[in-house]
DNA sequence: GCCGTTTTCGGCCCGACTGTTTTCAGTCG
């Protein structure tokens, strides 16, 4: 984890910690800010002079002590102080939805819950019954929030197993007599989430390897260690296995490991059906046994395929999902990459909820080589963000300023409208004219009626000025389900009416999910694959919206910013016409 | 606890929904 990660995680845990205890409401807010400001902050902490922390915004005198107790010493006291107060079991509650720190605190004060499955063996009892704040309904509320903990429970954010796999990888690679190293799993797949993180590596000593993952700074727990196969449990909690394989056996063992299941069991059929057996050892003559022989193929993927009968398929096809048959008819599609981005078409500053400045995020994003980038804030009927009319069009004064002033990129003044419970969005036509482009998103009413929300998103789509429907389904990975709605029917209208869906690239979104972008696909709709950062870092999210979009197997030209700017421009400005 | 300035302390993200509370607290975005 980087230090910024760190730091964040330990100011946003004491803000929750306070919160739980009962401290000032506006304490709390500050140290949540801190965390946000600290995360979202561009040089590594670990490098800053400490004199200088305090210049981080929203980090004062008390903030940056702390952040200067835990850099030297790697504790905060007051937090470790708090902890002994707090279960941590209690601070988990608050991640059931529904269940904030006020009721939680009552939880265990009042039954000595303190943790997700005492509160769900106490619901169930009918412990709950005559506690203050927990009535019939909310008890129902409470059974499926734990339900929606359960179902994610155990598996983690993708760009937390990234990070994992890279330092992982970094220091293995770093060991003498490692000759290949690389990750493979669910997480080479780029699902949305992943269960633990799988690290496959060639050496010259085996041995010293798996010694030196074993004794790695952040093995907490070393779960099963032999000759091929290690497996921790990181200080995270996150689990992690390495498999030491032989050199030539480099692409069986990497096709293997990489999986899905579901998808080596269609090869191992198809082997089997040439007389041949397929393992993670290698392509063999169904006769010699497993490893005895020379394989027929096993030094790369590619050669396996080939040697089935089958071109190479990228990993985030392999779920058995029709690639192998569009593989034996040569018609894999040609997936979009990372590389194809022109641009980034939802972004946001620290005008609104964002926490960097306009300039640094251009800055960030020129270096990111994009030809275009739209800043897209909030608008006002999200109230928290106070959004005017004059604070949106002096932005826009300031961006049409400094357009082509980074490295030559054009930028598009644009927002993020709010789509109302009625469908309705922000503004007036006539101030919405003024927009390059206008995303819009549903940020509340999660759990209208199907009707209702499907007509919501509908009139929404077919609002002329609205160009992207932003994070589609709001779904937060293992917080918040998805709405309930037609989507089938509002991928029929965006089609119709030139809106593009977005596939937002934000970890805890990545929305619309893989799945249903292969379902949006067949009406022929068009995608935009945005960061929705609100920090410089969040703009290099952009890879995980690039790999949902492979796994929903998209093509460059089904994704609007991976166009020239005067064929995007040209598709925004006929949207504005066909729609309604 | 931070910020900005009024340079010493007042204002801070504001409004809505939900369920249970008989007048509002907790939670969320």
């Amino acid at each position: 984890m980087r230090t910024n990660d760190e730091v964040a995680a330990l100011l946003a845990e004491y803000a929750d910690l306070l919160a739980i205890t009962g401290g000032d409401a506006f304490r709390i807010r500050s140290y949540e800010k801190a965390a946000r400001s600290v995360a979202g902050y561009p040089q590594d902490l670990a490098q800053v002079d400490p004199a200088e922390l305090a210049r981080i915004p929203n980090v004062g005198r008390a903030i940056a002590a702390k952040i200067r107790d835990y850099l030297g010493t790697g504790h905060i006291r007051q937090l470790e102080a708090l902890r002994t107060k707090v279960p941590d079991g209690v601070r988990r509650l608050t991640g059931v939805p529904g269940l904030g720190p006020k009721r939680a605190m009552v939880l265990y004060t009042e039954r000595g819950i303190d943790s997700v499955d005492e509160l769900a063996a106490a619901t169930a009892a009918g412990r709950l019954e005559g506690l203050p704040g927990f009535g019939p309904k909310s008890e129902e509320n409470l059974l499926r929030g734990i339900e929606l903990v359960r179902k994610s429970a155990g598996r983690i954010r993708i760009d937390t197993a990234m990070d994992l796999a890279a330092e992982l990888i970094t220091r293995l690679s770093a060991v003498p007599g490692c000759i290949r190293c690389a990750y493979a799993g669910s997480l080479r797949r780029m699902r949305d989430t992943i269960g633990d993180v799988d690290i496959l590596a060639v050496a010259a000593d085996p041995a010293a390897l798996m010694t030196a993952f074993r004794e790695l700074p952040l093995a907490a727990e070393v779960i099963a260690s032999g000759e091929a196969k290690t497996s921790i449990r990181t200080t995270d909690g996150i689990q992690a296995d390495l498999r030491v394989v032989p050199e030539g056996s480099w692409g069986a063992a990497l096709l293997y490991f990489t999986g899905s299941q579901a998808h080596n069991v269609r090869l191992r059929e198809m082997a089997i059906h040439r007389g041949l057996k397929l393992s993670e050892y290698g392509l063999f003559d169904a006769g010699t046994g497993t490893g005895t022989g020379a394989p027929l193929a096993a030094a790369t993927e590619e050669d396996v395929y080939q040697a089935l009968g089958l071109p190479w398929i990228p990993p985030p096809l392999r779920e058995d999902s029709g690639e192998i048959e569009a593989a034996q008819r040569g018609e894999l599609p040609v997936l979009v990459t990372e590389a194809d981005l022109r641009g980034d078409l939802h972004t946001h500053t620290n005008l609104t909820d964002g926490v960097a400045s306009l300039t640094d995020m251009l800055e960030a994003a020129a270096a990111r080589g994009y030809a275009y980038y739209a800043v897209t804030d909030h608008a006002p009927n999200l109230f928290m963000q106070r959004m005017t009319d004059e604070k949106m069009l002096s932005q826009r004064a300031e961006v049409r300023r400094l357009d082509g002033q980074f490295g030559g990129m054009r930028l598009l003044h644009g927002t993020e409208l709010n789509i109302g419970p009625d469908g309705e969005v922000d503004w007036p036509a006539e101030f919405l004219d003024g927009f390059d482009l206008c995303v819009a998103s549903v940020h509340s009413h999660f759990t209208q009626p199907r009707e209702e929300m499907t007509r919501r998103m509908l009139r929404a789509v077919e609002n002329p000025h609205v160009a992207i429907l932003g994070h589609p389904t709001t779904r937060k990975i293992g917080r918040r389900p998805p709405v309930d709605a037609d989507l089938d029917a509002v991928y029929k209208a965006c089609a119709r009416t030139g809106t593009a869906i977005e596939i937002d690239a934000y970890p805890d979104r990545l929305d619309l999910s893989a799945e249903h972008v292969r379902l949006a696909r067949r009406h022929g709709v068009r995608f935009s694959i945005d960061s929705d950062a609100h920090a410089v870092g969040h703009l290099a999210a952009m890879r995980y919206g690039i790999g949902t979009a492979q796994r929903g197997w998209l093509s460059p030209d089904e994704v609007i910013n991976t166009w020239p700017l005067d064929r995007l421009t040209a598709f925004l400005d006929a949207g504005r016409t066909r729609a309604s």
